[in-house]
DNA sequence: TCAACTGTTTAGTATATACTAAACAGTTGA
DNA sequence: TCAACTGTTTAGTATATACTAAACAGTTGA
């Protein structure tokens, strides 16, 4: 029995649609923006200026359970990462073309 | 002024998170998928098997609104038409990707 | 030990969404 | 003329969503 607090869905159970909704989501797609676009993990203290914790918070459980990203928790700190590799094996393209094409847009 | 009732967002106003979101439900995304892949204007009636028509009706004013498609009325019939050419001016590539992706699955 | 810290969860609320059923509007053809 | 037809709009409802505030849980360091 595995932590149920940080799972994330198997690659197969990735849904497009949801992953669609999910991204519909201005604060969420920053988020994802910006761990795109930095390739690395991203502290949740970094996204502090996108919204109030609590707020951020259920953002993040909705990107996880999306099968968007992937949270690990360190202390009292928690990372967030771009399920990258998953996601290209999956919807090939999909996420760079996103991304892309909300750069410079407010929404 | 222009008829209000099959008005279309002109380019520059179409938002990828209005976009994104009008894609996430599934029966919008399959009658943009058999839009794109017919490349043609389909009338409404090609799609009664996706549900009934005050809703199906309510779905086609939900792509209009987010830039997906123009609606043309013509005697008792409505035909649909994928933005395709602004579209991809907007969003390179963009709606290519999303339904290839959604190819072959449910959701 | 324990207060401060970081982030999550829960409770509550206002709004948005997807749907059905029924009313409606315009068109067609006998 | 008018009933059938095609699709839209409206009313009503059940559920989902995004948010705030407050409670909570685990970690850290003095």
């Amino acid at each position: 029995m595995t932590s149920q607090q940080f799972e994330s869905p198997s690659l197969t159970d990735i849904s497009l649609t949801q992953l669609l909704k999910s991204l519909s989501d201005p604060t969420r797609l920053k988020i994802v923006q910006t761990l795109l676009r930095v390739g690395t993990e991203i502290s949740c203290a970094q996204f502090e200026t996108l919204g109030k914790k609590s707020n951020l918070s259920q953002h993040y459980r909705n990107l996880r359970q999306a099968g968007l990203i992937s949270i690990r928790r360190e202390g009292r700190h928690s990372y967030l990462t771009l399920r990258k590799t998953d996601l290209d094996r999956r919807f090939p393209g999909l996420i760079e073309v996103i991304v892309k094409n909300s750069d410079g847009r407010d929404d």
